[in-house]
DNA sequence: TCAAAAGTGTTGGAAATACACCCATGT
DNA sequence: ACATGGGTGTATTTCCAACACTTTTGA
């Protein structure tokens, strides 16, 4: 299922000369799991901050491909829904200090430290991402913590990664009408409470579960199963599935499949 | 007025070391005239294709700023309405051959062009403007020529910019109802087929004018005035003016002001 | 037995849409 | 006189928000 590639050495290691330099990459990884929104983190150990899944553009490889590959290498997921959604470019926003306490943990071998390209500057390509929290398997390995935060318990994390969430929340919110976040987000079978959760945690605020619904079911890309589930609360609740097809369809258009 | 400080020769010799690598800014600057949407492109002499106004990133400049810069050193205009809407990092979207041939046509001195920087990979981070039309001064001066283009006959463009501008107005149309793109591009006092314009070359199509009055006036950010002008039109029209503090209220609260 | 979650409506008001008629003006 | 664009109003429909009652089931 998952595919970790990563290694902390090597990716402080790698070769400045093949990579783009200046910019960076960092996934806001969205994940739901019994009844909560939760973020995917990162952690190398000998650096004790968290931070967002990130990494570097190699000179030869599309900036939106590098995300994937970052993601991939992480998760070990292939084609999940994501998107490009700010670029974070102040030019005080890497934190020096912070890099060279990390990169002073590390053996770097012969590189002096001083000018190493971990040093310099970087503009952050912001995406979101999508992923069935279930696939993903987190990990405390060698160098580095792999774990899902939930979304209101998000600590200070590594130089301005808490306000790229805050933007990739706001971003999400303000189009919601045209992102697939249920459908990406929830299983195969899932109940309209769930949904709702979703969005209610986008929007920071409770929405009556009977309008919602009706909404929902109105877009006619939802269908009612003959199944009930009594996961989730007290008294079993009926599970839907997006009608894949006309899921696929709608996405082509230009109208907006939620709102 | 405007303050023409942007030279051809001085921008292509700026010196590496003081500029971010990769990194570079391009602007859809809109402005109203006359009826109809236009966006201003400039276009280097020696090399004859229409471009975006665009340039880079100092070492110790947020991109922001950057992008505020460029647009002050072509228009002269500070203060105006700037967004950052797409990061546009394909890695093969710098045509190395065209920045060749313009290196080529310009003494660049002693540097060695083979290796100069503006052979290099450049993302480049897509801002879009609203200005007032009147108060840009367009030229054709020794290197340069600047000069609105009516939005429906746009030139083949240098590299990607066909495809920024495409972007720019799909992004415009998604956020309309956030975006005070009325407010930025009129002047103070407007008839509200001007208004109505604007949106119907945004979305590419015929709104009824009644429907679209009511709606705009529903907001209460826009004034009638006791005024009426012929400019447009054969009957004279009613004169309108946005209401600015209302407006300026408005815009800071999380609700959108048209849609 | 009662609180919590789910199933199933109804209803009033707001907003969007479609459409009609008259007026002023330049050709 | 008529085509064009502007001013004003109405009818219809669609959408949305607010709200009520019942059922199931775990504690």
């Amino acid at each position: 299922m998952k595919t970790k590639d990563f290694d902390t050495r090597d990716f402080l290691q790698t070769g400045v000369e093949d990579l783009l330099p200046s910019v960076s990459v960092d996934c806001v990884i969205f994940g739901f799991h019994e009844g909560t929104l939760k973020i995917l983190l990162n952690k190398f150990k000998f650096h004790g901050t968290w931070m967002l899944p990130g990494g570097f553009v190699y000179k030869k490889e599309d900036v939106d491909d590098a995300a994937y590959r970052i993601l991939k290498s992480r998760t070990g997921l292939d084609k999940v829904y994501l998107e490009q959604f700010h670029l974070f470019g102040n030019h005080n926003r890497t934190n020096i200090q912070e890099n060279e306490k990390i990169l002073n943990q590390i053996d770097m071998g012969s590189e002096k430290p001083e000018h190493h390209w971990f040093l310099n500057r970087f503009v952050s390509v912001g995406y979101y991402a999508f992923v069935e929290y279930s696939k993903v398997e987190v990990y405390t390995a060698d160098g580095e913590d792999l774990r899902w935060h939930h979304i209101d318990e998000i600590p200070q994390l590594y130089s301005d990664h808490n306000k790229i969430i805050e933007k990739a929340i706001l971003t999400i919110r303000s189009q919601i009408g045209n992102i697939p976040i249920g459908y990406e987000l929830l299983p195969e079978k899932f109940a309209m409470t769930e949904l709702r959760i979703i969005y209610e945690t986008i929007f920071n605020k409770k929405l009556d579960r009977r309008n919602f619904q009706r909404k929902m079911l109105s877009t006619g890309l939802i269908n009612k199963l003959d199944e009930t589930s009594k996961k989730w609360g007290i008294k079993s609740a009926t599970l839907f599935s997006f009608n894949k097809e006309k899921y696929e369809h709608a996405k082509d258009s230009e109208n907006a499949l939620f709102d």
